[in-house]
DNA sequence: CGGAATCCCTAGTAAAATAGTAGGGATTGG
DNA sequence: CCAATCCCTACTATTTTACTAGGGATTCCG
């Protein structure tokens, strides 16, 4: 029932892009250094999102990331499936597992329980709560 | 985002004692052949969730498991922590993680939406739906 | 056009977790 | 006493995780 570190660094990288909103690509590199990610392992992650159709990318001297659609139509839910594969539970039945078994119902649950969350929020949901965290503590700092 | 093997075997053995229901102990021989699960590895699984407080055991001929409360108080979610650890999205936030980052908060409510079903279903709860489904097959085999 | 900066692609790898197996010792009921 | 059962420790093969390494392909700039 976790999240991989890779998961996590996905969540991470694509954020940092929402961020910007600006669509000029971002370095690896800058976004490695901004959120404390090991540059050669990010380049497999976000090459893994450009593949799903999340990402796009240009090279060459200015080149960089950048997203692939609007901050609003990218889910957590999405990132996570790309980089970590489906969540489990719904590769239920286990194997030769009696028709009349509880389980299977129970892993629906579990997993629409988490869709509920994680499909639901858009990276631009989380830069707005982000920003919104922001200016409340710039608030406090100038009382 | 996974259950592991071991947590599904968990969950199987407690059901089987839970549709049992009755106080004499029973040998980790049938729970395994009865819920194909490896002996051997059924009984490490036992020993930790006895050893979680969830399980009673008698040894010597005759002996077994047997539930150590009630099966309406024992939860998946007891189970599935005793055998494969808390979920971790709870572990966050990450290390030297901003203190305006948008990710705790999601987590928590990954984990508040999970925790809604699985600590909410009691194997009391299991054995019910899966008497109702029994009988409903059981009058279509009738017809 | 040259060359520097960037993404791209394949491979390898150390450490940890997973899913078991093996072998015998301690208790208990008959 | 003895057979059946749980109990305990250790070992292990396989897979997954979290990277690292090295160079190739593009693109922009001057």
């Amino acid at each position: 029932m976790d999240v991989s570190v890779k998961g996590e660094y996905a969540l991470r990288a694509v954020f940092e892009l929402s961020r910007q909103g600006a669509p000029d690509p971002v370095k690896i590199a800058r976004i490695a250094e901004s959120q404390k990610i090991p540059q050669k392992f990010l380049e497999l992650i976000l090459a893994q999102l450009k593949q799903g159709g999340y990402l796009g990318s240009r090279r060459g001297a200015d080149g960089g990331y950048f997203l692939a659609r609007p901050a609003d139509q990218i889910t957590v839910g999405d990132i996570l499936r790309q980089v970590d594969g489906p969540f489990q539970p719904s590769k239920r039945p286990f194997e030769n597992e009696p028709a009349d078994s509880p389980f299977p119902e129970m892993w629906d649950r579990v997993e629409r329980a988490l869709s509920c969350v994680v499909d639901r929020t858009t990276f631009a949901d989380l830069v707005e709560r982000w920003r919104q965290k922001r200016s409340k503590r710039v608030l406090n700092w100038q009382i």
